[in-house]
DNA sequence: GGCCGTGTTCTGAACGATCAAATCGGCCAT
DNA sequence: ATGGCCGATTTGATCGTTCAGAACACGGCC
């Protein structure tokens, strides 16, 4: 990129002709088909857009193909399912896929799922979006079936929960991949008593991460019984719930738990008896948040590979874009197991007498 | 709104005009002057916008008006500053906000400063945007000099730390009085030896809430040898810092911190020497994240009003958007200190003895 | 009756790009 | 020499809106 002057007017592409000898068309094409161009033409074109600064003028281009790219997110204030520092993560790595197929992301506020269908339906009618990409699916969710319904381009990141067959396209992690491989991983540190510390029943992910738990300890042969503990998200739930698990006659070495507030709490409820996390009960969050690394001793959680679930969406959505035909996909993403001291022994091979 | 059939063709201005015996721009009045239409004709027009479902086309509109109605919002991958749950609350303020001022916003990505700087040339060039919304300015700020050099239109939630005189309109949250707040909270409780744990110096934002702290504590004539602690943000580190505190011949009874992490790692440490945060050692966090309602007992927090920071910011932009002439405005907010158990005594009158 | 002002509505042009079709020039076969 | 073909380039039309100015209707006033 050579020097280029920073101008308030435009710079049009009847201008950057002018520069080269050439003809508005022949900019164009030196940029969206430059196969048409004779290499010395397609030289000077670019010589002359380069030196200029050029750049297409949205406006017109939207204009004139109809299409804006942008893809349309709505931002939740704050609710279950996607959370906090995970949807940072999404966001950001939805922007950078995006980038890479040539859109950008409207970002677009709605008070509730009504409201959000207004959005959805005035920003197809201005035009203003070629498509959406939504996070935080739940079940019986208004939103996918009004999009759906009138076949809309758009990619959930999350499953349409409790539907018999798929409506849409989608992306998710597995979740239950990600509890069974905690579970997995605490039983090769010699734990053979492992609990499952969750949401309420209802919540699409949150039982989604307590089947593969419940699926992993059975497929060990190990004891589920009075081993689930289940309530409102958060560190004092967590603290609670590990306490009352640790009262029974034969507790608990292991917690695995649907979030790292849960297992914060559990954690503290740890310490609190006595034992050290890690060595005496191993503990394993889910989503990796940044506590996780800050709290000491460093806690063992399952991380979502939200990128790679924003880069598969993003793909997929261009692809519809690109042709309305394409059938729905539906992609499962493993979760990753990011293990810290929380959940590991000096000496794995020692078993704990239960 | 009547009823309205859903359609993927564009309804378009002619449309609507045809369909209201009106012409185009009778129709474009409508919406945009309706002061000038005699009021049956306003009606009737508004009766046909309303059951066509029209809205204008966006990239029409923006080609025509020359802005595209987008604010630009570059999102970054958690670093100090703005960070996590907050940002999250910032991004949907600022959505609602721009709505309100008929705006959208226009997210991308972008690895470092630099690219930063190539992603708002880019998006200028191709009128993509009308102005910028930038978060989490610091000292040297590349990106903030790039666009003041050449007059671009853009408002940063934090102040231009470390530039004598503003080069730019800028919204913020008084970090020190939100610290300073917290000093008074705990005088207010009976504490005289207050400390502060916080970051490194050189941050901006970390020494405007050191100072805070110190003018505070100074004016309320208390000591302040030996007790500001400082090092990088973590919960890890709040445990150490508050521990080398409390080590000291008259340890601190309040602890007045720069962020929850370090909050909650102060108050970890609290607890390990037997005593307990609120009753014996008052703890203050910065930001009310989530973990502050979740953990026990509640942690006292500042919380920074960034709902009222992104109104105001849009409110600011959208004025220089509409006059590229208004003198750069500067906005510092009052944040909040949100009392919880930490730092609250069952026997406030009580004084220890220190 | 003609003129003027005011309030309302309509017409043509423009924004800046891409699409579709026309044009141009060179080359080869007839 | 002529026609046909092909690749490279240009021309005119178009997307849907808003802007600027023209046209029109209606009263009031001299």
């Amino acid at each position: 990129m050579s020097e280029r002057v920073y101008t308030r007017e435009q710079v049009t592409l009847e201008a950057v002709a002018r520069h080269a000898r050439v003809s508005r068309q022949t900019i164009s094409n030196a940029l969206n088909a430059p196969h048409r161009l004779a290499p010395d033409t397609l030289a000077r074109a670019k010589q002359a857009i380069d030196s200029l600064g050029y750049r297409p003028n949205q406006a017109a281009r939207s204009l004139r193909t109809s299409s804006s790219q942008l893809i349309g997110f709505r931002i939740e204030p704050t609710r279950d399912g996607i959370n906090g520092a995970v949807l940072d993560r999404f966001l950001h790595a939805l922007c950078e896929a995006a980038d890479r197929h040539g859109y950008n992301v409207l970002l677009f506020a709605a008070a509730d799922d009504a409201k959000e269908i207004e959005g959805y339906d005035d920003l197809l009618r201005r035009r203003a979006v070629d498509g959406f990409a939504l996070a935080g699916t739940h079940p019986g969710d208004a939103r996918t079936a009004w999009l759906a319904e009138r076949g809309l381009p758009f990619i959930t990141f999350g499953r349409p929960w409790g539907e018999r067959r798929a409506s849409h396209a989608w992306v998710d992690v597995d979740g239950a991949a990600g509890t069974a491989a905690a579970v997995d991983h605490l039983v090769e540190q010699g734990h053979r008593r492992i609990a499952f510390l969750g949401w309420p029943a209802g919540s699409g992910v949150g039982d989604d991460r307590h089947s593969g738990w419940l699926r992993a300890v059975r497929a060990h042969q190990l004891p589920t019984r009075g081993l689930a503990a289940r309530g409102e998200d958060g560190v004092t739930t967590g603290h609670a719930l590990a306490t009352r698990l640790f009262q029974q006659s034969s507790p608990p070495t292991g917690l695995v738990c649907a979030s790292d507030s849960l297992a914060l709490g559990a954690m503290g409820a740890v310490t609190d008896r006595g034992l050290a996390a890690g060595e005496d009960v191993g503990v394993v969050g889910f989503d990796d948040t940044p506590v996780a690394v800050a709290v000491s001793p460093g806690l063992s959680s399952v991380r979502q590979p939200v990128e790679q679930a924003a880069v598969t969406l993003v793909e997929l959505l261009a692809e519809r874009l690109a042709d309305a035909t394409v059938a729905p996909a539906e992609k499962l993403i493993a979760p990753d197991l990011i293990v810290r001291p929380s959940s590991t022994r000096s000496t794995p091979s020692l078993v704990p007498s239960s």
